[in-house]
DNA sequence: CCAACCTTGACACAACTGTGTCAGGGTGCG
DNA sequence: CGCACCCTGACACAGTTGTGTCAAGGTTGG
């Protein structure tokens, strides 16, 4: 009784429905389905996808660094082997001497939010 | 000195000369640099490029992937937000009545993003 | 001195991400 | 029954990633 259809839960969450769509697709918020198969956003699915977009926008992330993360966690090989390697690096920085490549991802991420806060504020009530 | 110039690095890794500056630019493996400003590359770096490569190729990863785990790595509280995101997801506590673990995760996402904001300043700089 | 390197910067391009929108066809309810 | 919603699929488009290539200018070694 209490499951939200796509476009109400867009309402309420701040997503699109084309938005909620594609975090399903990417497998990081999906949702049970009804008989004629629309989704069934519940309290649960709200929360997540709340939280969700919390976490995006304040370490500005992207949906794809969310799905890695995860990927990371249910494959502990994956997740052996990149450690590994991080660590091996970690053990070797005898030269720090220019981190350029910081400057340059603090720029990549004031141009994104220069860009969305340019855009129109419509991302809840778009309409025609 | 037995460091490379960045053909000849290219050559024994398998990677182009443009991309190790890439693979520079996005912070994976840095190189010091001679007096004029070559890029200097020593066996240390040699084997972190290979075993990139190889770790890039068994796991069908992108750079940016292993850049954003460099990330988790570097900044605790990105790793606590991004990890007790998925940790929610995980469960799908359907027995437990509804209130009780929703509030619970609120709870969980507050301190974790109390606890971002804490420790937030420097986390990247001081590799040792 | 000169060829063969190196540097950064730029243009180019395919593939992917993120997002809107529209079309064709099914569903639910007053 | 219709209208308003849902579904999937597709076109569109800007921005990022991963690469190649080329230009203009500095460095090095024989």
């Amino acid at each position: 009784m209490d499951a939200l259809t796509i476009h109400e839960a867009a309402q309420t969450t701040g997503w699109s429905p084309r938005m909620l769509r594609y975090v399903e697709r990417v497998g990081l918020v999906t949702t049970e389905r009804s008989g004629a198969g629309y989704r069934l956003y519940g309290p649960a699915e709200l929360q997540r996808l709340r939280t969700l977009r919390e976490l995006l926008d304040e370490h500005e992330l992207g949906l794809s660094d969310v799905a890695f993360a995860r990927r990371l966690q249910s494959d502990a090989g994956l997740r052996a082997a990149v450690d590994g390697w991080l660590e091996a690096t970690a053990e070797r920085p005898e030269h720090v001497p220019a981190p350029d490549w910081l400057r340059w991802e603090q720029e990549k991420h004031s141009k994104l939010l220069a860009v969305a806060s340019a855009q129109r504020p419509t991302t809840l009530m778009e309409t025609r």
